[in-house]
DNA sequence: TCAACTTACGAAGGAGCGCTTCATTAGTAG
DNA sequence: CTACTAATGAAGCGCTCCTTCGTAAGTTGA
């Protein structure tokens, strides 16, 4: 199963361009000598790298740091502008979209307010003039859009097609990826949103460096997402982290403690309610803590089956509840401790609204970074 | 972190030779030509390459295969005998041990019965009795082995170190790896059985070519190991698949329905009165079926819970009753079906009593080939 | 038994890639 | 203006893989 392919001469020469790649990526502009340093190459040989990765367009000359010894050496970049990503958020009330170069530095950020009920082509059509709407702030033509990754809600298969959605219902069955396709001549990437999250906080939030992370997702719909060795575990049938599925993990009706507390006066949207009872927790009302107390009763217990399953490094809490970390991570960490073999840590995401859209480009630039290193395509011509 | 080294020629040599030493470890003796076909490498470049293996050691002369068309071509094949592995299964009562080549082929066994409660050394003294018979068995030299794996139940520390056992109290803050190192000069390796079972089961059971697996040990004692993205999931503290630890998955006085169930008649050894549980159940006795069912009840949450959070491809029922899996898999498929999103393949052990000690062979075997991989020992120049 | 055929072997020549070395160049420091 | 520093550019070398050829060792069929 693994490759059995040898190498020839300039797949050497493919793997050099590729630690040369990164390490530009990695480090910003760097000298010639820097880069033969960091690669362990001679400097003639990174020279003629660096001037075959200039002639594809990958990398260009950045004028020289004045200021040292010596005579001022050349220093190269990577290109981040020479293409652009797109990650959308597609949730129940709003469609959020960001560009990105091909760092994943964000350069612009657009929303689209959607019903939750609205019918498939309305959807469409929002997601389309978000996405349009980042290109647009961003300067951008569409033919320099590389990829759009989406994070939704629900199972998606690995060719885009959506499985299964609870909370969107026309969603069900759309080849997402292929509509998409339509709209821009760009690869499309569909993932769970709550993986996408989970991605998001291992790459710029409070998970940064960990291997094995579970990101909860709390809110008015509970779930979750898993990074494990670094990358995105999916599952067999892109069903993995759907541990709300399973009644003695009590996640399914925990954010009814919550909506249905006592606390919250009639008359409140049931949308607000949830944060009502929470704000009334932070102000001491005993009503109110108790209710969230029950929640994360019932939290600990899925919190806790995924810990124990898994041992991972950290564990996130995100989600719109994750507004409240103040009150919540405290007494959950309390829960967990009582039921986890080796307690992970415990942070509260730090990337909020934006964080499906950060972990969608993340995934993207992912992605293309494997993209490069398939021994066929090689160091990718840039074609234009 | 990933690596940013450049390659150098002899890099590019390197990889060449373990392509070459991976195709014929998988196909057996090849020619050649065969050889150059299937790395894609030209003749003339693997010869060379296979003249060096031969030189190093790792490559050996067959003769030719008669009956063919042509001059016959020589026929090289992987020397797995240029030194061997042992995997040992450290169990309550018994120790078990088996001697592989390099290819993890088995080629002699061997049993040491314990005391549950004997005391360390003598422990330690019937493991190295286990090593010390399998090596005579199959006449091979303390020198020519170059590694020990073992499993055994409890958390293991990234050194071998074992941090927790609750069945083996001796056991604890043991630094196990140490101690076999002071008995056998090769290297150690020491991982938690259910983990080692799981990758038996994936190398050579009933779960060959699944990525993701989940093996439940299901005996006196319940555990799990796991298998994400074809490799052994030990988690951040090594305490990844105690799902057992957690009250509301139900497992862990699962065992207890078995056990004293009322079918089992009075003056029975407790040790014995599960598995009398299981025959009468076979035989159609209907208060063991009704114990088998509660059994099975408990038994399902937590394999639910674990089937949700990883959406593995393959469950595997192993452990002391998998030996009733008649009765087991059936009931168990259907309680999983009623909670689980995306069902699983069930599937029932068949390696049986030899399932650690082969998982710690593969174990060995897989950490040999990543040795095999570093850029540093290169093709490992088989000192001797 | 011998020629024709098939397949592998072995040697020679060539191209690509990375390495080392050394003279040259473009800055800063005093 | 000179000394020093550090990067540049070009030349030459060695390794690894490639292609191409003639040669060798078997089987097949007359």
């Amino acid at each position: 199963m693994a490759d059995l392919r040898g190498g020839d001469l300039s797949r050497l020469r493919q793997l050099n361009s590729l630690t040369a790649i990164r390490a530009l990526r990695r480090a910003g502009p760097l000298t010639l000598s820097a880069l033969a340093e960091r690669t362990g190459l001679s400097r003639p040989s990174m020279k003629e790298v660096a001037g075959e990765l200039m002639d594809l367009g990958w990398v260009e000359e950045v004028p020289p740091s004045p200021g040292s010894m010596g005579r001022p050496a050349r220093r190269y970049r990577f290109r981040a502008d020479s293409g652009y990503l797109v990650g959308v958020d597609v949730g129940g009330h709003n469609i959020r979209a960001a560009l990105s170069d091909l760092d994943g530095e964000i350069l612009a950020e657009t929303r689209q307010p959607v019903l939750p009920d609205a019918p498939l082509e309305e959807r469409l059509a929002a997601i389309e003039r978000a996405v349009s709407g980042c290109l647009s702030l961003g300067r951008v033509a569409v033919s320099d859009l590389w990829t759009i990754a989406v994070g939704t809600i629900g199972i998606i298969d690995i060719e885009g097609r959506v499985i299964y959605s609870a909370a969107v219902p026309s969603w069900r069955d759309l080849d997402l990826a292929g509509r998409l396709r339509e709209m821009f001549p760009c690869q499309v990437l569909i993932e769970n949103d709550s993986r996408l999250a989970a991605m998001a906080e291992t790459r710029r939030g409070v998970a940064q460096g960990a291997k094995d992370v579970v990101f909860l997702h709390v809110g008015r719909r509970m779930g979750a997402g898993l990074i494990i060795g670094g990358r995105v575990h999916r599952g067999f049938g892109a069903a993995a982290g759907e541990i709300s599925m399973l009644p003695e993990a009590r996640w399914f009706d925990a954010p009814e403690h919550l909506n249905s507390c006592a606390a919250v006066p009639g008359g409140t949207p049931p949308e607000d309610a949830a944060g009502y009872t929470l704000a009334a927790a932070r102000n001491g009302d005993p009503v109110a803590l108790e209710a969230v107390g029950r929640f994360l009763d019932d939290l600990a217990v899925g919190a806790a089956a995924m810990v124990l399953v898994l041992d991972p490094q950290v564990v996130v809490l995100g989600g719109g509840f994750s507004r409240s970390a103040d009150v919540l991570l405290g007494p959950l960490r309390e829960r967990l401790e009582r039921r986890c073999m080796r307690m992970p840590e415990v942070r509260a995401s730090t990337l909020g609204d934006e964080c499906v859209v950060a972990g969608a480009i993340d995934y993207a630039v992912d992605h293309l970074d494997e993209q490069l290193f398939t021994p066929e395509s090689g160091p990718l011509p840039l074609t234009r």
